[in-house]
DNA sequence: CATTACCTTAAATTTTCCTTAATTCATCAT
DNA sequence: ATGATGAATTAAGGAAAATTTAAGGTAATG
C-alpha cells in the first residue's frame, strides 16, 4: 500500500511542500507533482497512478477542466483540493469523476486518513473498470470493437488483427500525439527499445485501409520529431 | 439482477462516468457506454440490453428521435435523462416508448433505486409469462434451448453436448467478436492458460455440422489474431 | 548539402490457424 | 468389474496469413 503511485496538483509550492512532507513521513514513497493542469495530463500519460490530489483553482486550466481528461487515461482516485466547498461544488466534482473532495485548509492528518482509506478500499475491489466504450464513431472512420467490424465511409474494410489494435488504440484517444515509443508499448505491450520501424510500418498498413491518399494522410498524421496524432475533423465524437 | 446489460448513452464523458462508478459500486458489472445515438443504435443492434439509459441531449441526433429506433430492436426499458423537466417533455417522452424520466442533476441514490425497481418489475414480469422459453432461428440454424434440438436447414443433427454449449453460446451472442480465451471461459467455464486447441478442435467439430463446407465457414467466420465470429447474414434472432 | 527522420516496398520470419489422428475420459450395457 | 462406445482433449504436421526485419528512397531540417 505504501508504494502506492500519487500524484500531486497544485500551482502553489507552499501546499506541493506540505502534502509531499506529510505523505512522506506516512510512508509513501512514490510521489510525484505538478503545477499546471498540462504537466499533469503528460505524466498521467506516460505514468500510471494509484491516486491523484488535484486542485481546482489551477493557473490557465481549473481542475474541473482538467479531470475529466485526466480520467480518460486512467481510472485511479482523484481527490479534488479546494477552497470553497459548498455542496454545489461537491457535486459538480463528483459528476467530473471525481472520487473525494477535500477543502483548504486541511487537516494533515485527514488527508492521510482519507488516501489510506481510499486505497484500501480500492485494492480490493481487484479492478475498477472505468466506462468502456464499444463503439467509436468519426467522420468517415467507424470501429465496433463488440464485432470486430470497421467501416470506412460506410464499407466494411478487413484489418489485421495488429493494425486492427493501432486502429482501436488511436480510436481510444483522439487528437493526442504519441510517439512511436509510446505506441510501441501500449499497442504491443511490450518494452521499446528504438526498434521503430514495426510502428511504422504498421501505421503504413493502417493508412491504406483508411486514408483516401495513404501518402497523404488526412486523419493519422505525423508529427515530424515527435509521432502520430489521430485527428478527428468534426467527427461527433466530442468529449469535453 | 446485478447481472443486468445497462447501456448508458450521454455525450458528457463526466456523467458517462459518474452514472458508470455508481451502478458499478451497487454491483452492475456489465455496462457499456456510449456518446451519440448512433453508436447507442449500432451497441442495440449487436448485444442485448436489460436497461437503456439515455441522454436527450445528444449531438447530431436528440435522444427524442434515437428512441423509437432503439425501440424496433429492443423492449428494454429505456430511461430518460434531462436538464429540463417540465411536463411537455415528460409527456412526449413517454410517447415515444420511454419508461421512465429522471432530471439532472441526479441523486444517485434515486438513479439506483429506480433502476432496481425497475429491473425487479420487469423480471418478475417477464419469468412467469415466458418460462425461459429459448428459440434461436437463424437463416439455416434453429437452436431450441428447452428440448436441446438442432436444425439445419430444416434437418436435425445430433451434437455433442460441448459441441451444443458452443453452438448455443454463439447464437446468444451473435455478431460479436470472442477470442478464444474467452469462449473458453464462457462456455467452459474454466480459467484460460492459453490451451487454445481444445476450442479450435470445437469450433471444428461444430462447423462440420452446421456449415456447407466447414473449409470455409460461412456462419462461424475466424477473425485471424482475434477470435471467432457468428454472423447471422439477415437472419432474424428472436429472443423471447 | 549533409543529416535526420520518415516513407515504401519486398523478402524473411514468425504466428496463427486448420486439420487429422491419437490419446484420455466418461458412460453404459453386459 | 469390464469392455465397448462415443465424446473430449491433446498432439503434431502443414498451410496460410500476419508480423517483423531489412534495405533503398524521399522529404524535411539546419
Amino acid at each position: 500500500m505504501q508504494d502506492a503511485q500519487i500524484l500531486i496538483v497544485d500551482d502553489e509550492e507552499a501546499i506541493l511542500h506540505m502534502l509531499n512532507t506529510i505523505l512522506h513521513k506516512e510512508g509513501f514513497k512514490q510521489i510525484d507533482t505538478a503545477c499546471t493542469g498540462e504537466d499533469a495530463l503528460t505524466l498521467c500519460q506516460t505514468k500510471k497512478y494509484d491516486l491523484i490530489l488535484l486542485d481546482v483553482m489551477l493557473p490557465n486550466r481549473s481542475g474541473f477542466e482538467v479531470c475529466p481528461l485526466i480520467r480518460q487515461t486512467t481510472n485511479a482516485p482523484i481527490f479534488f483540493l479546494t477552497a470553497r466547498s459548498t455542496d454545489l461544488d461537491k457535486l459538480s466534482g463528483f459528476a467530473l469523476g471525481a472520487d473525494d473532495y477535500i477543502t483548504k485548509p486541511f487537516n494533515p492528518l485527514e488527508v492521510v486518513a482519507r488516501i489510506k482509506a481510499h486505497l484500501r478500499r480500492h485494492r480490493q475491489k481487484s479492478i475498477p473498470v472505468q466506462p468502456a466504450q464499444k463503439v467509436y464513431n468519426y467522420k468517415d472512420i467507424e470501429v465496433n470493437s463488440l464485432s470486430g467490424e470497421v467501416k470506412v465511409k460506410g464499407k466494411v474494410v478487413e484489418l489485421p488483427a495488429q493494425v486492427y489494435q493501432l486502429l482501436l488504440f488511436f480510436c481510444k484517444h483522439p487528437n493526442q500525439l504519441f510517439s512511436k515509443g509510446q505506441l510501441y508499448e501500449k499497442v504491443w505491450g511490450e518494452e521499446f527499445f528504438g526498434e521503430d520501424n514495426t510502428v511504422m510500418v504498421h501505421i503504413r498498413k493502417l493508412r491504406e485501409k483508411i486514408e483516401d491518399n495513404p501518402g497523404q494522410p488526412r486523419h493519422l498524421v505525423t508529427i515530424r520529431g515527435l509521432g502520430y496524432k489521430f485527428v478527428s475533423n468534426g467527427g461527433n465524437h466530442e468529449h469535453s
